[in-house]
DNA sequence: TTTATATTTAAGCATTTGCTTAAATACGCA
DNA sequence: TGCGTATTTAAGCAAATGCTTAAATATAAA
């Protein structure tokens, strides 16, 4: 962990700059986990599909698809992100998955659903 | 906008599905505004920043820079994204330019710092 | 077992992202 | 004016992203 600081200004405070860098190292993982949520999120296609499972409960690729007017193999690509972090489940039945949200410990994207259900009020 | 429905399951619900069509297309504007601001926090780097500006509630690029032990250009150019999508301004002072968070009307940015804030808490 | 449907996976490719280094601006001061 | 510092911008490049098409799996039904 580098602690030089390089910054000549007067005001450059070093003890504020200190503690900034001790408080951010010390949360590497939280913003780690964090911003792989985010980045997830960040995508159009991702938060329609987030949002539509909130808003439905449970959806397959196939309606995906159809919702969202693009191929299975783009929609099940995506699917496969969120799953592999854990931001989704599937339960099968027969030949078709359904895909539905998991609970957000973080609360951070119910947040996202409020806002963009308010805006969808507003506008 | 196509309207067809490929999915050909009985359980399929068309009237559901073109429901969720509607609505989804209806709020284009509201995603892919939603989307851009995800897409910015969701960068470890920016992520960082945003939650140091609203730490410390000004900051200049050198001391990002230092902060986060990369180089100045790389936080500019990280910066310039966030200046450009109006999350954050400056104020000059001098030869410094002093960055800050602009008043967030989503809200979102807010409960990703509360969720940070909370990590931080009962890690 | 063969065939059809739902889905995933893989390969290929164009676009985007995020760094590096070097050059350009902007401001302050001698 | 000319030099030094703070910052931005641009060019170059490796890595990541997100689509397409084609092939592989999984389940159901004939």
């Amino acid at each position: 962990m580098k602690m030089e600081i390089s910054c000549t200004r007067a005001e450059a405070d070093h003890k504020q700059l200190l503690n900034c860098k001790t408080v951010i190292d010390g949360m590497t993982n939280d913003f780690d986990k964090i911003t792989k949520l985010l980045s997830i999120s960040g995508n159009e296609v991702r938060l329609k599909v987030l949002f539509l499972l909130n808003m439905e409960k449970e959806l397959c690729p196939c309606d995906l698809a159809d919702i969202l007017g693009m191929s299975i193999p783009a929609v099940s690509q995506h699917i496969r992100k969120m799953k592999d972090a854990d931001i989704i489940s599937s339960r099968r039945e027969g030949q078709t998955l359904y895909y539905s949200l998991n609970e957000d410990e973080t609360d951070i994207l119910n947040s996202i659903f409020k806002s963009i259900k308010l805006k969808r009020r507003t506008a």
